[in-house]
RNA sequence: UGGGAUGUAGCCAAGUCGGUAAGGCACCAGACUUUGACUCUGGCAUUUCGUAGGUUCGAGUCCUGCCAUCCCAGCCA
């Protein structure tokens, strides 16, 4: 498997080349804690750690800390648990941008008295007034040619409290008439009397992340600092940050496309709506794209990243199909998932040649994939059940399960007849009567008879009860990603199934296990499970050819 | 009408110094099958690389123009 480099990997080979940085490389995922992680995430973790990794790097954690109106601890805790789970560690290199607020004050000080920084007391909105638009420059702002002494004094008592919010700001001194409107004189550090989650009132101005961000990463010695595509603009001025400060190394910003996948949203906004409005039953919803949804979905840590291999790294714009992800957890699964059966819609067959009272116990293979995990016992006797969908009583051509007169095989039993339906009075089948050939057991003759059709069952008196929650997509359309995007909730994306049969050995089994429920699909234990009385998510179908054919 | 970026199949995405369009998903056809699953085989850009020209023996790759899409005017990150 020859495995192509992408164009980051081709910018740090041409960089070792260059031997810049001694050799090292250094990265850091620096996500701000005002939200859980999700998929969109996972791409830049995979990146971050992944290229550290590859060159024998290191990767840090770092959380960019700069706006405690938005940010709260139960965040953080979240987000290190689901890098975790990932798989990746970032082992003692831990940090806050807010580690480094003393120093960054230093910096900012610094860029004063080097007349690159001023304080200035215009109003947000006389600000943007000044910031000029898109095809007009800015002008000065009148505070600009403040003296170093009085900005300093000014910046110092910002820092006591002396000031409301919005009454003064300090701004990096670079050029107004910009055509990039990042490098018209941006603000640095704002006024916030607002407790930090981590320092808590010690401080009342906090520093603008186009600030911190190309610091924190020289402070840390980070080389290659990847971010995504909309920070391509603030290039100019991170590099402007780390030439302007005396700065201990020079990390250098490379952009890449973020993840985008069709039938959901991946905005915080948008995420943190579904949760707040209860349109979806929380962050670890497992309709959610959040990496909590997905793990109880059941999605694991391989699928994810071996999804996020699949898609590539480039600075091109995409939407990713979901079915990809889908193909990459069937993929593993169906090589380590134990196959079991369950029926998510009973319907009772009798078998009324069957003796009552007997019990015969078959030899199940766990994993035709691999022979390592087993075989099992299951008990068949005279009532089972069936899937409902697997009986017609007007079979259409192609359908080549159970209908009258038919025989079909029972895996890993026998084959039976259907004779006759019961209905009630509602016209519902009830029951159906078949006959078993005793030559079959096993689910297998000597005679050489073609029998097409193979169900999966679940004897009656055997049977425990289980609740299955299978999901469809959260939206009806490909791209929900509008400023309408609740008008495009499926409102089928969650079906509750309490009535449904499984084989014993499911009983009571650990949370997160995961399953192939015969012919069903791969479904993992929900939270909500207690023993004897399992629930299960579907994590994705089977493939279907049947519903292909059907939906023809 | 400013700046930054991107345009290769339905969706991602490889395409080194220009040498005659990788791979995956999806889809279609078939084989196999005690899961209509898995697996396997074959098909799927030869008026084609957003488009129009140009250079060249030869252009997805170089040059010029044009078009389309995305991002930027938070004291968010």
């Amino acid at each position: 498997m020859p495995e192509s480099t992408n164009f980051i990997e081709e910018i740090i080979n041409e960089d070792l080349r260059q031997g810049k940085n001694d050799g090292r490389v250094h990265t850091r995922f620096p996500p701000e804690p005002n939200g859980y992680l999700h998929i969109g995430h996972a791409k830049a973790i995979c990146i971050d750690f992944g290229i550290a990794e590859k060159y024998n790097g290191l990767c840090n954690l770092r959380f960019d800390d700069t706006n405690p109106v938005k940010e709260d601890v139960e965040y953080v805790e979240s987000i290190k648990e689901d890098i975790h789970w990932l798989g990746y560690d970032w082992e003692d290199r831990l940090f806050y941008a807010s580690d480094y607020f003393e120093r960054l004050y230093e910096y900012a000080v610094e860029l004063i008295k080097a007349g690159k920084a001023y304080v200035c007391d215009l109003s947000p909105d006389e600000i943007r007034e000044y910031r000029g638009t898109l095809t007009e420059p800015g002008k000065n702002s009148p505070y600009r040619d403040r003296s170093v002494e009085e900005n300093l004094e000014l910046f110092e008592r910002m820092k006591n409290g002396e000031f409301k919010e919005g009454e003064k700001v300090l701004r990096a001194k670079i050029d107004m008439a910009s055509p990039n409107i990042n490098m018209r004189d941006p603000v640095i550090y704002r006024i916030l009397h607002t407790s930090h989650h981590r320092t808590g009132n010690k401080w009342c101005i906090y520093p603008m992340y186009d600030f911190q961000h190309p610091l924190s990463d020289a402070i840390e010695g980070i080389t290659h600092s990847l971010c995504s595509l909309e920070y391509e603009d603030h290039r100019p001025l991170y590099n402007w940050f780390v030439e302007n400060v005396s700065v201990p190394s020079k990390p250098r910003q490379i952009e890449f496309a973020r993840l985008n996948l069709n039938y959901t949203v991946m905005s915080k906004r948008k995420l943190i709506t579904l949760v707040k409005e209860g349109l979806v039953r929380g962050w670890d919803d497992p309709r959610m794209p959040t990496l909590c949804g997905l793990r109880r979905r059941g999605y694991t840590p391989g699928s994810i990243k071996a999804f996020i291999e699949k898609i590539g790294v480039a600075k091109t714009y995409s939407v990713v199909d979901i079915a990809l992800l889908e193909h990459c957890i069937r993929e593993e699964l169906n090589k380590t998932a134990n196959r079991v059966m369950a029926v998510l819609n009973p319907v009772k067959v009798i078998i009324d040649n069957y003796p009552e009272g007997q019990v015969e116990w078959f030899d199940a293979e766990n994993n035709p994939e691999n022979p390592d995990a087993g075989t099992r016992k299951i008990p068949f006797s005279r009532e089972i059940y069936i899937e409902r969908d697997d009986f017609m009583e007007d079979p259409p051509k192609k359908f080549f399960r159970l209908a009258p007169g038919r025989e079909v095989r029972l895996k890993h039993a026998y084959y039976i007849t259907c004779n006759s339906v019961v209905k009630n009075s509602a016209g519902e089948i009830v029951e159906l009567h078949c006959t078993y050939d005793p030559a079959s057991k096993g689910g297998w003759t000597e005679d050489g008879r073609r029998v097409q059709g193979t169900l999966h069952w679940v004897s009656a008196p055997h049977a425990v009860n289980a609740e299955i929650r299978l999901y469809d997509n959260l939206f009806t359309v490909e791209n929900p990603d509008s400023d309408d995007y609740l008008k495009y909730i499926n409102p089928d994306s969650l079906k509750v199934l309490t009535d449904c049969k499984v084989e014993q050995s499911l009983a009571d089994v650990p949370l997160e296990t995961k399953f192939q429920f015969l012919r069903m699909g791969y479904f993992s234990v929900d939270y909500d499970s207690i023993p004897g009385k399992p629930v299960f998510n579907r994590i994705v179908t089977l493939k279907d050819t049947w519903a292909k054919i059907q939906n023809k």
